[in-house]
DNA sequence: ACAATTTGACCAGTC
DNA sequence: CGACTGGTCAAATTG
């Protein structure tokens, strides 16, 4: 399918993120249908699309200057949080996280959220305190999730810092990131992932987020906070359990499948995606050349024929990464505008098989002739919105019982939906969703994969 | 002593 | 292949 556009012609205020939300165009079913494999399996481990996901494009702000097609900013004016509306989605399938924009109460609990959990370094780093000061107990947010700093940085094309955050809650994924000006008002939000956990029951509301918000809306001729939404939010975990209303819940799991959409389409270059060490999705390849459909690899012939997915590749770059002496491969689909990448490399400790990763997803069908239509199960064309946009990796295996997954991506089980094919005489794994990347081996048929491949 | 933050170094990805 | 950049790590620092 192709990306629909979106227009939201008249930003008004919230409530035109809302109706955005609700608007079939905006929602359609079809999104759902993205990637199939995304949407098809749910993760056993953690809600429906399993935790997250963590291939985060970094949605565009105000400073893309339209350079990106997934960019989906909030302004709030001046001094109101009432106020924040859309700003002119640059594009279709723009998402929002549902965090952000589902609710004005946990739109602003994120913003005040922002400023309880930058008060204080910044003031150490030596910039402007915060409209707000929040004491200590207070680092839980409003919205009832608690963040840990772990970075900070500045950034260039920005004069405000940036900070990093990552969920404290032990097991969950989400991050954000945070640019705040000189003076301490938020300018820039950036959501990753989505919660896998409730948030923590707070035995009190503590009154932080009266005062966080009229911090922050007192604050004056604030710089237009803006916000981006982030996409990647995979998962189906309702949150809220306070003070957000049964609307809003409803609205999560729809804007969770938008935000994956959304950050699916990102065929921004240049966008900036944020390499957490949770992305990244598994699928798998073998040979050199790599698949980067699901459908691919499903196949049990000819090896380098099942690999080619198809599309045709430039190669940008090469690499020797960590823990893998074999280089790594960078290649970008040479289609004009698809912003799909891979890269490739083989097993440090198993040559023969080889670990693709996929990121973003094809705006166009694979390219037509390929020489033959004679592939012989091979992928048959499949539409851009069948892939997953984020890291998506594929690991072939030639000899069985090799778990190349968990050695080569540590982290990667957390992905919300990683998938691991075994080939052996005609016998597929299918394995790694959830926080498991061990790969089982369960026979499946073309079938079983035809059916959640189209 | 403890927990949170800071901050320089490191790393992967891109040009 | 080296330079550059953003993201992350983790030891040091701070409260």
């Amino acid at each position: 399918m192709a990306p629909s556009s979106l227009t939201v012609a008249d930003p008004s205020p919230l409530a035109s993120s809302s109706s955005f939300l609700n608007t079939p165009n905006a929602f359609s079913p079809s999104i759902f249908l993205d990637s199939p494999l995304l949407n098809s399996f749910p993760s056993p481990t953690v809600g429906a699309f399993g935790g997250e996901s963590f291939n985060w494009t970094q949605l565009g702000a105000n400073k893309d200057e339209g350079r990106s097609n997934n960019n989906f900013t909030f302004h709030a004016s001046n001094n109101s949080i009432e106020g924040w509306n859309l700003d002119e989605p640059k594009k279709q399938n723009e998402m929002i996280n549902k965090d952000q924009i589902n609710s004005k109460p946990e739109f602003n609990t994120n913003i005040n959220n922002q400023i309880m959990n930058t008060t204080q370094s910044d003031a150490t780093r030596g910039y402007n305190a915060t409209p707000v000061q929040m004491n200590r107990a207070q680092k839980r947010a409003e919205d009832g999730y608690c963040w840990r700093k772990y970075g900070q940085k500045q950034v260039k094309g920005s004069e405000n810092p940036r900070s990093y955050y990552k969920c404290s809650h032990p097991t969950c994924p989400t991050k954000k990131k945070v640019e705040r000006s000189p003076e301490g008002y938020v300018t820039e939000i950036v959501y990753k992932g989505s919660h896998n956990h409730p948030k923590p029951q707070p035995g009190r509301r503590s009154s932080a987020q009266n005062n966080s918000n009229s911090g922050f809306d007192g604050s004056e001729g604030s710089n237009a906070a803006l916000i981006q939404a982030q996409t990647d939010n995979y998962s189906s975990f309702t949150p809220e359990t306070s003070s957000v209303s049964v609307d809003e819940d409803d609205e999560f799991d729809q804007t969770s499948a938008m935000s994956k959409s959304a950050r699916d389409d990102d065929h921004e270059p240049e966008s900036k995606r944020w390499k957490g060490e949770n992305e990244g999705e598994v699928m798998s390849g073998y040979g050199n050349r790599t698949v980067k459909e699901p459908r691919v690899i499903v196949q049990t012939t000819s090896e380098i024929d099942i690999l080619d997915d198809g599309y045709r590749w430039r190669k940008y770059g090469q690499k020797v990464v960590k823990g893998n002496p074999n280089p790594r491969s960078y290649y970008k689909c040479t289609s004009s505008g698809c912003p799909v990448r891979k890269h490739i490399e083989r097993a440090s400790h198993d040559t023969r098989a080889v670990i693709t990763t996929y990121e973003g997803k094809h705006n166009h069908d694979v390219p037509a002739a390929r020489g033959s239509a004679s592939y012989n199960n091979a992928p048959m064309p499949v539409r851009p919105s069948a892939i997953a946009s984020q890291p998506n990796q594929i690991i072939g295996l030639r000899p069985l019982n090799n778990n190349i997954s968990s050695a080569s991506r540590p982290e990667a089980h957390q992905s919300p939906f990683s998938l691991q094919m075994l080939q052996n005489t005609g016998s597929f794994g299918f394995s790694g969703f959830g926080n498991n990347s061990e790969a089982k081996e369960e026979p499946i048929d073309n079938m079983f994969f035809e059916s959640f491949l189209r």
